[in-house]
DNA sequence: AATCCCTTTATTTTT
DNA sequence: TAAAGGGATT
């Protein structure tokens, strides 16, 4: 047998966790040292060598692009595709799972996700019933603790609501959950419990799924929760194998329920676990991955790793103490435009990456007015878009009366004389009879029960309009079904009507809303069971979609370091490194949330290949007002041998005067041999032009000048002869 | 139903 | 500062 392929291009240690015995594995994968393809490659192993099937197999991970990248691989390992290999996200699998056995888990057939905002509107609007306050109880908050408790394994009847604060959580969490009982939706983290409870309560199923899961795969694991660990371990039952790869110093999600601890706790719950570790690295230069060893060493409770490269020294770090937030975007840009010209380097090889995404503006405006293509990840994605949110309730609407999310979303968008006053008066009749809000508002409408007949005609109107539509649409394929109700429900001419320059946008959007449904209907593999409108509206909910069109585009890329995780770059810019930013502020003061912001800088270091630079602003306008930074910790934690700092500053007279920047005339000061930055000053042969920039100190130092008449000009300060104008 | 004005708040985010 | 959300106003 030929597994050439499979074995070639590992080293050592990837050879001998892709081969290694049966029984459980823990892969200690430290940054950019092949981890992905060690997953992949042990999948196909156990297939080709071991004797497994595909369907022998659980492959799990977080991220719909993870998934997506895994099975793509693996199924180009074992020569196959579209097989009936489970391979997904948690949520994915999980949502499987419960589409085939609903009955089990006591959903309706067409049960429908909720997102987070989905969520929240439920969560509100549940408050509002038991009259809780929420200026007192903050929405966000007790859906936090909702989400949280789900993520713990716990109901409303596990909770001790005993003292005041959990009481009240409690109360909302159950009326909550009878909430979504009622409306046939489930939440995120619903997903995964409910699973975990229908395993739990029928051992029949489990049997059949720990049969079936000899092999179970898991990425990521650092980051698995509460919930997602019982559920790996009732899925793996004694029989299967299970191989786990993570890395406890990327493990970044603490914050939002991920527990690192479960590396260890597999190691004892699971027995006999091979501990292998990844520590060669194949991405960085040696300087890079010396500055991110140096880095991590500082947190405590390590597992410990060390990564090593065969790779060259590289260049030194670059580091940039800006005087503003201005002037560090204007030396990003400027040096990110140097290298793509000198060293052709693609835009897309460049990241400019920082803490939290408010900071992204600055680089925006400065990319734009210099007219360089970028790309900002994160934000709204295609699914949250409020028009397609609104267009897709119309059609859970058609698959479930009862959707009182959804209902309440579109009962007056477009505008069609419902107000607040029927809406409330619906809630209360639905409260009280204890049925959604479709029901109650049929029962209204039929007694013309306690409402003006304005009301009940717009009612009865709105009523008699979703039935039609749904009997009209009932035989049209997706696409068509959905242009009808875009249509029809008077949905387009609202949006149209959005008189503010975004209305073409959204116009645009339901187009493309309905091409993804023509789309869906084509290429996806619909689950046995399922109608097509059900498994649509539940991928729109679990994959909500790119935030941007326009990807091929050659873009410098931006994101938070967060997003960053996984990928890779030439060159990065880690940018707004100050005490207070980087770390945050609000994860200076509990050690274990400093180390979380440690390791995330960690991850930023290592997302760089080649070239990193750091910057940080002395002064940064924030909230409005000036603050004065400092540099941030994890910039002394790295070894200065490595480090090239490249001044700006350049007073004769010593380091600490800063020259201001423009704003603030008042308080710039300029030493003998200095110019402010922003000054114009005279050449004798270049003549006028704008100080840009400068580097270094004393008789070496460098000036940057825009000359109107010739450009851009780097000057040795000493011979330059300057003269301000 | 739309508009205005006030208050509040400002990490990280996937499913 | 600025954006978003809520309440009151028109």
């Amino acid at each position: 047998m030929d597994v050439s392929d499979l074995i070639d291009p590992l080293n050592t240690a990837q050879r001998e966790a892709v081969t290694s015995p049966l029984g459980h594995a823990l892969v200690l994968a430290g940054a950019g040292s092949g981890k992905t393809r060690v997953l992949t490659h042990r999948a196909a192993w156990l297939v080709r060598v071991e004797g497994a099937t595909p369907y022998n197999l659980l492959a799990v991970t977080f991220t719909n692009k993870a998934a997506a990248e895994m099975r793509g691989r693996i199924e180009q390992l074992l020569g196959v595709s579209g097989s009936g290999m489970w391979v997904g996200t948690f949520h994915g699998l999980s949502h499987r799972l419960l589409r085939l056995h609903w009955q089990e888990a006591g959903l309706p057939q067409s049960f429908q996700i909720l997102d987070s905002e989905d969520q929240r509107r439920l969560v509100k609007r549940v408050m509002r019933d038991l009259e809780v306050d929420d200026n007192r109880w903050p929405v966000r908050q007790i859906q936090g603790f909702i989400n949280a408790r789900k993520d713990a394994g716990e109901r409303p009847d596990d909770l001790d609501g005993n003292d005041p604060y959990t009481g009240q959580m409690t109360q909302v969490y159950a009326a909550y959950e009878s909430a979504c009982r009622n409306s046939g939706v489930v939440d995120f983290a619903e997903l995964m419990l409910r699973t975990v409870e229908v395993l739990q309560n029928h051992l029949e199923l489990l049997g059949h799924y720990r049969r079936r899961f000899r092999h179970v795969l898991v990425d990521e694991f650092q980051d698995t929760n509460g919930i997602q660990y019982q559920w790996l371990k009732l899925l793996a039952g004694p029989e299967a194998d299970v191989f786990i790869v993570g890395d406890d110093d990327q493990s970044i999600y603490g914050w939002r329920g991920a527990r690192v601890e479960n590396l260890q706790r597999f190691r004892s719950d699971y027995a006999n676990t091979q501990v292998l570790r990844l520590e060669q690295n194949y991405r960085s230069t040696a300087t890079i991955l010396e500055a991110a060893n140096t880095l991590i060493a500082k947190n405590s409770d390590r597992l410990g790793k060390k990564l090593w490269t065969e790779d060259e020294q590289g260049e030194p770090i670059a580091l940039y103490a800006a005087f503003n937030e201005q002037d560090e975007a204007r030396f990003v840009i400027e040096r990110l435009m140097a290298w793509v010209e000198e060293q052709e380097l693609a835009r897309s090889d460049i990241a400019i990456l920082y803490r939290s995404n408010a900071q992204s503006r600055t680089f925006e405006e400065a990319l734009l007015s210099r007219r360089i293509p970028y790309r900002v990840y994160g934000g709204l994605r295609f699914f949250e878009r409020a028009e397609i949110k609104d267009a897709l309730s119309y059609l859970r609407l058609i698959n479930n009366r009862d959707d009182s999310a959804a209902l309440e979303r579109v009962i007056n968008t477009p505008t069609r004389g419902i107000g607040n006053r029927t809406i409330e008066a619906i809630r209360i009749a639905a409260r009280d009879q204890n049925v959604s809000l479709w029901v109650a508002a049929k029962g209204l409408v039929e007694n013309r029960g306690g409402l003006s007949a304005r009301a009940i005609n717009s009612l009865g109107a709105f009523l008699g309009l979703i039935d039609r539509l749904a009997a009209e649409t009932v035989e049209m394929d997706l696409a068509d079904q959905m242009e009808t109700m875009i249509d029809r429900s008077g949905l387009r001419a609202h949006v149209g009507k959005d008189r503010s320059e975004r209305a073409q946008d959204k116009l645009e959007n339901l187009d493309e809303l309905i091409t993804a449904a023509r789309n869906f209907e084509q290429d996806a593999v619909i689950e046995e069971g399922m109608d097509t409108l059900t498994a649509f509206l539940s991928h729109a909910a679990l994959e909500a979609g790119e935030g941007q069109a326009g990807a091929w585009e050659d873009c410098v890329q931006l994101m938070t370091l967060h997003s960053a995780k996984g990928l890779e770059f030439p060159v990065v810019f880690l940018v707004g490194l100050e005490e207070g930013l980087f770390p945050h502020r609000m994860s200076v003061e509990e050690p274990g949330r400093l180390e979380e912001e440690r390791r995330l800088a960690y991850v930023g270091v290592t997302r760089a290949r080649q070239r990193l630079v750091i910057t940080y602003a002395e002064r940064r306008r924030l909230h409005g007002r000036d603050e004065f930074g400092i540099a941030s910790r994890f910039i002394r934690e790295l070894p200065p041998e490595l480090v090239d700092e490249v001044r700006a500053r350049f007073s004769v007279t010593g380091p600490g005067i800063a020259a201001g920047m423009g704003q603030d005339k008042a308080d710039s000061s300029v030493s003998e041999a200095g110019f402010d930055l922003g000054a114009r000053v005279q050449h004798s042969r270049f003549g006028e032009g704008v100080v840009l920039g400068c580097e270094g100190n004393g008789p070496n130092a460098r000036i940057q000048v825009n000359f109107d008449a010739v450009g851009s000009k780097w000057l040795v300060a000493a011979y330059a002869n300057l003269e301000r104008v």
